[in-house]
DNA sequence: CGAACTGTTATATTTAATATATAACAGTAT
DNA sequence: ATACTGTTATATATTAAATATAACAGTTCG
């Protein structure tokens, strides 16, 4: 489990490990069952407050990736892979759409959007 | 000048109002050289303090899509469409970075973006 | 059992961003 | 002058995020 946090980033630090753990699983660099890093030790590896990564965990185990048991820790749910898989899609989703009303708004087309696509999906493969 | 605000957005109310004002100066709504309300009159119109918009303003400026002089009020500059648009092509190209990350990592293919995008771009013209 | 881990909860505080209220001041137009 | 403009300063309120600390509770293992 390696987690990397920027303070600096707007985005909150709980959101930061929320994203890289979901990641960490869908990878499978966290395996079924596997156990995560307590609280207080993640909390001391990454300089922040127990609180926080306690945050994180709370809303991974309501998002129904982990489970969180007093006293033993919190390890990784059999994984639903499509669950993931259609979360990212959603967010993606919710990407395109921004960039499609921006599109229209400001006269970008249809072809520019999906050059820019392209060319980034090959970029740095 | 028609600006609709939501109080309950997680999107600050400034933000919003810059949005709305560089939208309608694109859509040749606001012209050039065109008054825009005073802040204090759209404050009230809007049920918020002149300090908020007074930021939008602030910001607009400088940006260089409006210019305000004391005692007189704040006009619409020559417009920059390209710069409106280039903004916005930025906008769209973070998007599109989010996006391709996130496919790379959650399996969703090239194609499947950009049928997505193809399929958005047809609705609601 | 007891020590050393786990997680939980409650309380209080800090920080930053957003938004507000109010008052006083300054420029412009008529 | 008056009535608009914008400007500035001060103070306050709200919210989200993050922290610090202490006390409490469950689990594990020697």
């Amino acid at each position: 489990m390696n987690i990397i946090i920027s303070n600096s980033s707007s985005e909150p630090i709980y959101e930061q490990i929320k994203k890289e753990i979901k990641q960490a699983i869908y990878s499978n660099e966290l395996k079924e069952e596997e156990i995560l890093p307590s609280v207080r030790v993640m909390a001391n590896d990454l300089k922040i407050s127990f609180l926080t990564v306690k945050k994180a965990y709370d809303e991974l185990e309501a998002e129904g990736f982990i489970k969180t048991v007093q006293g033993k820790g919190s390890y990784v749910l059999p994984k639903n892979l499509e669950l993931l898989r259609e979360e990212k899609l959603k967010e993606i989703e919710k990407n395109i759409s921004t960039i499609v009303k921006l599109s229209k708004i400001y006269g970008i087309t249809e072809e520019e959007v999906v050059n820019l696509i392209r060319i980034m999906f090959e970029e740095d493969l």
